[in-house]
RNA sequence: GCGCCUGUAGCUCAGUUGGAUAGAGCAACGGCCUUCUAAGCCGUAGGUCCAGGGUUCGAGUCCCUGCGGGCGUGCCA
């Protein structure tokens, strides 16, 4: 039993509620010196007819102290309790040594499938910034679930499918100068603007693509070759992509896969009289429940994004049998997803409850709305490079003898990149800005990797001074001064956070608490001399250093960012 | 117009689900490397928590109104 549940159960014997209900009363002072947990009494006033403080003073000096609670007072209306801190040091200390990189895991999951749609880009286009919240976000959904016991299923929902490709053919047969395999996706996107130029000036082009596009779907070969070779030219890419910044997926599903298996939806809502024409479209009437009509098919009979995202859902549902479904997509499309939820509903399917559309901010440019088609774009590929390029020239200022100069800048640059997007709540927008990106101090992932790896340079000097420490033999006691308590709550503090990000599908909790436990590291390892003469006093710190090292390894990979052993 | 989101230090953001004196980082200024990684540590300065009401022992946090910003609002995704 912890610290928490313990005093919870002690105030419950005393004031006659709930022990449940009381631990979620007890709080963290705001200053450790006035203790480590504590108890408003305002809430018992009234029923006791006392005043909040009389209740604090008779509450300190009645109630009996439970196990790992060293003493207690009454300050204004609250009782502080003080733990006993050897006792939390040892416990912390011999946890967190014990499950080393598997701290903070759990068996909650119990192996059942969550399924992520995350990244999901477009063919053919960029692998922009605006790409990479989605794309990290779901990355580390994807950690932290299986961190927690669940199957997580990364699914790329690719944007394969539609009459832009019958442009990009087009555009392709027109002006593309080499075979497409030996092209680049910049290439591929550079016809695509001129495509549309050179269409604004002689519309017929676009009813070739459209043309082209129809041979797409009914299975001409030369046109099913081209769009084979534009989806594989793509997802080499970006593959590339995708493991700089160590990002994986289960399924490529996409638009094209869902092609033949919208039908069957169609006619389940005709079946259930939700489909009515209107204006020649199919739609599902909304109005009773203040949403515009959910549009399944256009006055040419053709599928919609929402046709499409219904068909999908139930795939997911019967293909992965999940206990959730995350759609990690901006919230631009927050009107969509809740149309769709509620036609979900209305079909009669249960497990619409499980489905939840996590949102997150737009990236937006100084000079404004990224563009493909306009060429106000960054690639992230020159981000990720930049910030490479710049980690290797501190590095060669400040570690010129780092043996593995170049593996070391590019987990540390991109890991710069990533954190900069998970450190915050997800639905912040974010203007993007190189001074921004490319700074590496205070709270970035550089410095979590860089306290790492001091960490790591502290237990390799001392295994070659021969020191070292055996998990069982801490006398964690000497570990109370105010630097390693802080340090020891903040490593305490970890699997909650985890178990948080979870429940809330927010990565930056994981993010803080590993920036905390860094912090507190900074602070204890310029505090105390960790190879310090005395044996005992050198193997605790060690045992600290070591367990710091592991966690912030553990927090750097739940958000998924290197954790490089020298930088 | 209507709907959703958002507003905290010059900038970027936290704020334990209503608790004690509102906290970090960046930027600015000052200090600390012949002890384990100075991508670090310490200090100074910086606040009408958008405004006004309300709820109560207590509001940055909950409710209402207004203002500013973002997004969306029937055949794109």
């Amino acid at each position: 039993m912890d610290n928490k549940t313990a005093l919870a159960a002690a105030l419950a014997v005393k004031t006659g509620l709930e022990a449940a209900e009381l631990a979620q009363w007890i709080e963290t002072p705001p200053d450790p010196a006035l203790g480590d947990y504590a108890f408003p009494c305002f809430r018992l006033a009234k029923a006791l007819r006392k005043a909040p403080a009389a209740i604090a003073a008779e509450l300190a000096a009645a109630l009996p102290l439970p196990q790992g609670i060293a003493r207690c007072e009454a300050a204004g209306g609250y009782v502080n309790f003080f733990a006993d801190t050897g006792a939390f040091a040892s416990h912390v200390l011999s946890r967190v040594l014990r499950e080393g990189e598997r701290y903070g895991s759990s068996e909650i999951g119990g192996g059942r499938s969550v399924c992520m749609d995350y990244s999901s880009i477009n063919i053919a286009k960029p692998f922009h910034i605006g790409h990479l919240p989605s794309t990290a976000i779901g990355n580390s959904l994807y950690r932290i679930y299986n961190h927690l016991g669940y199957r997580s299923v990364g699914i790329n929902h690719l944007g394969d499918w539609g009459t832009q490709f019958g442009k990009m053919i087009v555009a392709y047969k027109l002006w593309g100068s080499k075979p497409v395999p030996e092209c680049t996706v910049r290439e591929l996107v550079a016809l695509y603007v001129r495509f549309h130029d050179e269409a604004e000036k002689n519309p017929g082009m676009n009813d070739e693509a459209r043309a082209w596009f129809k041979k797409i779907e009914s299975g001409e070969e030369e046109a099913v070759g081209l769009w084979k070779q534009f989806k594989e030219l793509t997802l080499a890419e970006v593959g590339r992509v995708y493991e700089r910044l160590g990002v994986r997926f289960d399924s490529f599903a996409g638009e094209s896969f869902y092609e033949d298996k919208m039908q069957p939806i169609i006619d389940d809502l005709k079946a259930k009289g939700l489909l009515k024409l209107d204006d020649g479209a199919s739609i599902v009437d909304l109005s009773a429940y203040d949403m515009p009509p959910c549009i399944i098919l256009r006055s040419d009979g053709a599928t919609l994004y929402a046709t499409r995202d219904l068909a999908t859902a139930v795939y997911r549902k019967e293909t992965y049998s999940f206990v959730k479904s995350l759609y990690i997509v901006a919230y631009q499309q927050a009107l969509h997803f809740r149309q769709l939820f509620k036609v979900l509903e209305l079909l009669g399917y249960e497990w619409v409850e499980d489905c939840e559309h996590v949102q997150f901010g737009m990236v937006s440019m100084a000079e404004g709305t990224l563009s493909t088609r306009h060429g106000n774009v960054v690639y992230l590929d020159d981000v990720l490079d930049a910030a490479v390029q710049k980690t290797y020239e501190i590095m060669e200022e400040k570690s010129p003898d780092l043996i593995d100069k170049r593996a070391a800048a590019e987990a540390v640059g991109v890991g710069a990149v990533v954190w900069g997007v998970l450190y915050t709540s997800r639905i912040k927008d974010t203007a993007f800005a190189w001074d921004k990106v490319l700074n590496f101090d205070g709270e970035t992932g550089p410095y979590v990797q860089y306290t790492h790896a001091r960490c790591c340079s502290v237990l390799r000097k001392a295994k070659e001074a021969g020191s070292g420490f055996e998990a069982g033999a801490i006398d964690a006691a000497l570990l109370t001064d105010s630097a390693s308590m802080a340090l020891l709550k903040a490593l305490d503090a970890f699997p909650e956070a985890i178990l948080a990000a979870a429940e809330k599908n927010e990565p930056y909790l994981v993010a803080r608490a590993t920036m905390d436990i860094a912090a507190a590291y900074n602070k204890f390892y310029y505090e105390n001399r960790i190879m310090a003469d005395e044996p005992a006093l050198r193997a605790a710190r060690l045992a600290l250093t070591e367990a710091s090292r592991s966690v912030l390894k553990t927090g750097l990979y739940l958000v998924g960012l290197q954790a490089p052993e020298r930088m």
